[in-house]
DNA sequence: GATCGTCGGTGACATAGTCACCAATCGCGG
DNA sequence: CCGCGATTGGTGACTATGTCACCGACGATC
């Protein structure tokens, strides 16, 4: 099964049928516990690694000690940009965190650069992986300039709440996901809950109106 | 001499004789004004550009009417990454604008396909691009989000300035450079004239003490 | 059940963004 | 040369956000 990932990775299916068994023969499907660094400074990852499952969190350190995280890779996605930074600088400071048991499939370099030479459709996968980043990150560099914290925290909320409406993660976490001081997420959460959208418990904030909580971060989205 | 732009090109040089031959062959010289749109939304290239001479600015305007300049792309670097991301996404709102008069070598699409399949070093060239760009774009995340407008403006003031120290803009061109308001630069300038490290005139800044501006600039960096 | 680290709450203050408004200056047409 | 409108920059009041210092509550562990 694990042997098939390729056509069951969303962009890789309309590959050519050699391209195809290419990635299958050279590529090394691998499990991750939760909570495993795979980049970071002074880390280079030597394989590029498409995620079959599970998520990697990749956030930033500044020189001042903040952090903030920059995106998530979601499974069915592939680490391109990543990979391809840090083959040129090393010295950069972002890290790649699993945040889940995570499958992925690793692809060395040489074969990587193999397969651009060889395949157009793989070329147009791995551009269309890096726009999709690079716009991801024009979109977040306005919202980090221009958005309310109430509207981007509100939206942050929803987006890593799980089915039954629950964010585990503490005040702390929050701060860091949208590069702000945990006060100030623990002000905004006072407020929503003074509001009644949520609720909170230590380490945990469970959505009770997510209906609101979508009107407040889509009105002024 | 436009001809011989390859050699000239920090990057291409090291090229093989053959992708070279190519470039030079399929690509055609151009000159724009200044303040020509080269692209924005609605309006995809349909060239890659190497810029030869001149700058270009890329900025983005948010939906509440917000702008700020995301990078600048020098003479001797390429627009390989806004041009991939149009290509994919062309409802993106980012937008480049010529700032001098300006030299390129523009490359068809198809061109350009061609050569990341044939050349590992065009490949390399490539992928180093991309690379310094999100580095970049990184930073400038970092800085937005953490760093302190005082030490962001004396920055921004270092790196337009002239040789002369004088920086030709508007407080209200200073802001978009920031993604801040124009009333904070204004008081901003304030400080930094009643410092004596500028003299201020209608439309102009002069930089009279660039040794503080640095100093501030770097201590927090 | 004492202790230590994490988690979250709070007030005071500093910095930055917003809003409304005004004065000075420049370019341009009459 | 004058007058008008647009651009440029200045200002005060207010809000939003970030920073700092400190505190109590909780939970794990021995």
């Amino acid at each position: 099964m694990t042997q098939d990932w390729v056509d069951r990775f969303p962009g890789l299916s309309r590959l050519e049928a050699p391209v195809k068994d290419m990635l299958r023969a050279q590529s090394k499907v691998m499990s991750l516990p939760p909570d495993t660094t795979i980049f970071g400074p002074g880390k280079s990852p030597e394989n590029m690694l498409f995620l079959l499952d599970g998520t990697v969190r990749v956030q930033q350190v500044s020189d001042s000690g903040h952090e903030i995280v920059l995106y998530r890779i979601h499974s069915g996605e592939s680490c391109v940009l990543t990979t391809a930074c840090l083959l040129a600088y090393d010295d950069y400071s972002a890290e790649g965190i699993t945040e889940t048991d995570v499958q992925a499939a690793a692809i060395p370099r040489a074969v990587f650069d193999d397969l651009v030479a060889r395949s157009k459709s793989f070329r147009d996968f791995v551009f269309a992986a890096f726009s999709k980043r690079i716009t991801d990150l024009f979109v977040m560099i306005d919202e980090v300039a221009f958005q309310r914290m109430d509207v981007r925290l509100a939206d942050r909320l929803i987006e890593l709440a799980d089915d039954e409406g629950v964010v585990a993660t503490t005040h702390q976490k929050l701060s860091v996901e949208l590069g702000t001081a945990r006060e100030v997420i623990s002000r905004q959460l006072q407020e929503f809950q003074r509001r009644g959208w949520i609720a909170q418990s230590r380490g945990r904030v469970n959505l009770m109106d997510r209906t609101a909580l979508m009107k407040l971060a889509d009105h002024h989205a």
